[in-house]
Order: structure tokens, then sequence, then C-alpha cells
DNA sequence: TCGCTTCTCAGGGTTTTCCTGATTGTGACT
DNA sequence: AGTCACAATCAGGAAAACCCTGAGAAGCGA
């Protein structure tokens, strides 16, 4: 039969060497190779076209998910599992935006790591996080920034939604029939209650909480 | 023994029951309560104080989407489960940003339902996803920006980078040693490759491909 | 070597941002 | 009735960002 290739990528040559000896005990699986560099990995992946690519979201020059999105666009066929330190729930999300096939901490129990490459293999996708903290962690940002929101006045809600869509200051002022040096004036406002004071983070704000698309 | 008590929110009655006799045949797990609507849910919840919310993403009035914030910051201790009808790689995500525990999608075999009842009542999270056609689905719409990106040299993506994140021009001066006169001429530069010409697309354009962390 | 690209920077004019006010209206509390 | 708070409107002016033109040095492939 078949075995599942996999292609170890992290810095540290310790962890790799355990994890590779983790799955030498998982039934038709092989580690087919292991770089410790985002690169080496592109080249390796490349080279062999695993079925799958254990990855360590840390890593130096080449980060983590950059590696992923270089092997997911140009190896699609290759499924990837990333592997993190910090099994912050912001990290799930960031590696399936990037086509990650699975998210593991690395605290996770080893068996996950057999789940992970079963579930993956079997086309699926495998996210471990332990929900409750991290749901804490997650609501507990953005919920603050939701009541944030909800302490502006509609007017600025609405003059935020639109310089996050990118609109111009005199657009606006054409669009909601005033003056531009109104619509300035709500800007600053809004900003002192964000306390954000660049356009770069109020779009970034209003991403977060929902007040406009990213797409 | 506890048994898991379980929510269904549902616009279709049709839909509630059939899935109310899939969970009728797993073990330790009941159904306490239905309803076909979000605002409905949110008070059957706070009464009823359920382990388990399985709730459908599309529905009339609320949304689901609207409905899951609802419950997860006023019901942390509820873990929802979302269901949909699309198996959209997006929604996923979209899910577990809102802090679901579990999104499956209508398509997926009943065995899922009980094994993503199981794995949330672990405290983990579960997605069942399939990634083959999903990765495709997500990179089609990204794909062709991640293009763009390439098409920036590391100079103007370490610069556009600095921008999304909220620097001012003369701090990434200072940040990158060079002048300010060279930051505003990659700039324009990669405004005009990219065919964006506010800082707000910028932000976006920067968050949709990865290059920046919206957090 | 020639051409192309990248990275670097300057001058100078236009536009936007941002801070400090100021006015009007509304609703609430005394 | 007074005033207090706040929302929405707007102006002036300094600072910053934007835009265009131009240009030198370094590297790189044809």
């Amino acid at each position: 039969m078949n075995l599942t290739r996999v292609v170890l990528v992290d810095d540290h040559a310790l962890v790799r060497a355990g994890i590779r000896a983790l799955i030498g005990m998982i039934e038709g699986v092989e580690v087919v190779g292991e770089v410790g560099d985002g690169d080496d990995a592109l080249r390796l992946v490349d080279e062999l076209r695993p079925d799958i690519v254990l990855l360590d979201v840390t890593m130096p020059a080449m980060s983590g998910f950059t590696t992923l999105q270089e092997i997911t666009t140009r190896f699609p066929a290759v499924r990837v599992i990333m592997l993190t330190m910090h099994e912050a729930r912001e990290y799930a999300i960031q590696a399936l935006r990037g086509g990650a096939a699975g998210f593991i901490p690395k605290s996770a129990a080893s068996a996950e790591l057999k789940e992970a490459i079963k579930t993956v293999m079997r086309g699926k996708t495998y996210v471990s996080t332990e929900t409750p903290q991290n749901i804490a962690a997650t609501t507990d940002k953005t919920a603050q920034e939701k009541e944030l929101l909800k302490r502006l006045t509609p007017r600025q809600r609405e003059i935020l939604a639109l310089i996050a869509e990118g609109q111009a200051t005199k657009k606006i002022a054409r669009t909601l029939n005033i003056s531009a040096k109104t619509v300035e004036s709500h800007r600053s406002q809004l900003m002192e209650r964000l306390d954000i004071h660049e356009v770069a983070g109020l779009v970034r704000f209003a991403i977060r909480t929902g007040l406009v698309k990213m797409g």
C-alpha cells in the first residue's frame, strides 16, 4: 500500500527529531525529508512532492505563513499542517486563510498528530484548538472593540465606514451633503474616541469589528 | 451520567426534525429545544443554557453569524457549532472568527455530526471542510492578488507592510534608515503597480494577502 | 557593453490630514 | 428657565502626505 509521505519544516533540529519519532510510530506514514528553513522547504517540496508538509509557524528568515502561502499557491496538491507554539485562535484562522489543511499547537497530545494526518489525508481540515480559553482570548479582544464602536455616534460610525472603504474626505462630504471640514471634524473626533490616530489603524479596526468587509 | 444538552436553530422545521432524529441516535446527547429564528435562539439559550447550539448560517431576519456573535459574547460557556449549506472555506473562517467551536457543511456525512459534538465537548474545535475544492475556491479569489503582491519588489512589500501597520512615512524612513522622500517614492510606485490609490485600500489589500495581521 | 530594474533621493506644487477652536440645536437634569 | 452634555456642523492654519518630474548608483541578464 502507499505510504503517506511527510516533510517536516521546523528550525529546531531537536523538534524535528521528536516529531519524526512520533510519526515513526504511526502506521502508513513516513517522513521523507526535513529542513529548518522556509526557502529550503520550498525547494524540498518541489523536489519530493510529499502528501503532507508539517510546517512550523515561527521560523527565522521566511515566516511559516509566508512559506504556507508559497506552498499552497505553487503546489496546491500538497497539504500543509501548521504547527505552532502558541495556540492562539488568530493563528488558526490565519492558517486556514492561507490554505492550510490543518492546525495543531505543539501543546497538543501526540495522538492529535496522528488524528490530524489521518483527517487531512481524507481530504478534510483538522483544527485542534482548545476553545474556552481562546474564545475568551479572542472575544475579549474584539468584544471591547465592539463596545468602543458602540460609543461612537451614528454619524461617526457612518463616516468611519466610508473612510475604511477608501473614500476620500471630499467624496464622503459629497455623499453626505456636508462640508469636507465637517467630515474631517468627525474623523478627528472618532480617532480621539478610538485612540487610533492613523487611517491604517481605522481600516483595521473597521474590519475587525465587521463595520466593513475586507473584500 | 450527564447528557450533553443541545439546542437546534434552523429556519426549516424539516431540517430541524431530521437533525433531531440524527442526534437521537447519538448516545449521551439530547436535544432540549429548537427554534427557527435568531432572536428566539437567544431567548432560548438564555433560558436553557445548553452545552451546545447547532446553528444554521442562513436564516431570515437575524443571520447565523450575527446570532453566533451574540451567543458567544453573552453566553461564552455555550459552544456553537455552525451548520451551512455551502461549504465555503470563507464561512468556516468567519465562523471561527466569530467564536464558533465547530463548523459542518450540511453535505457532511451524518457521522460527522457525532464527531463534531464529541470533539467540541472535549473542548476542542471541529472544522469539517473538504480541502481541495475550497483551496481552489479561496485561492481563486485571492490568487490574483497574491500574484500582484509578487510583482512588487521586496522593498515595496516591506514598505507596504509598514504602511498597513499604520506607520507614518517619517517613521518608516527612520525604521529603514532611508529618506522620507524615498519612502514616498516607493509608496507611489507600489500604489501604481497595485492600482490602489488610498491608504485604506492598501491596508485591506495587505490584510487580504496576509502581508499584515489585522489584530 | 547596453538596457532594464531596483533603490535611492530632491524640488516643488497640490491635497489631505489633524489640531484647535466655535456655533447651533437637542435633550436631560435641577 | 438655566445649564450641562453632547451631537453635528464648520473654519483657520500648521504639518504631513501625495504627486510629478527627474536623476544617480548598483546590480543583472542579454
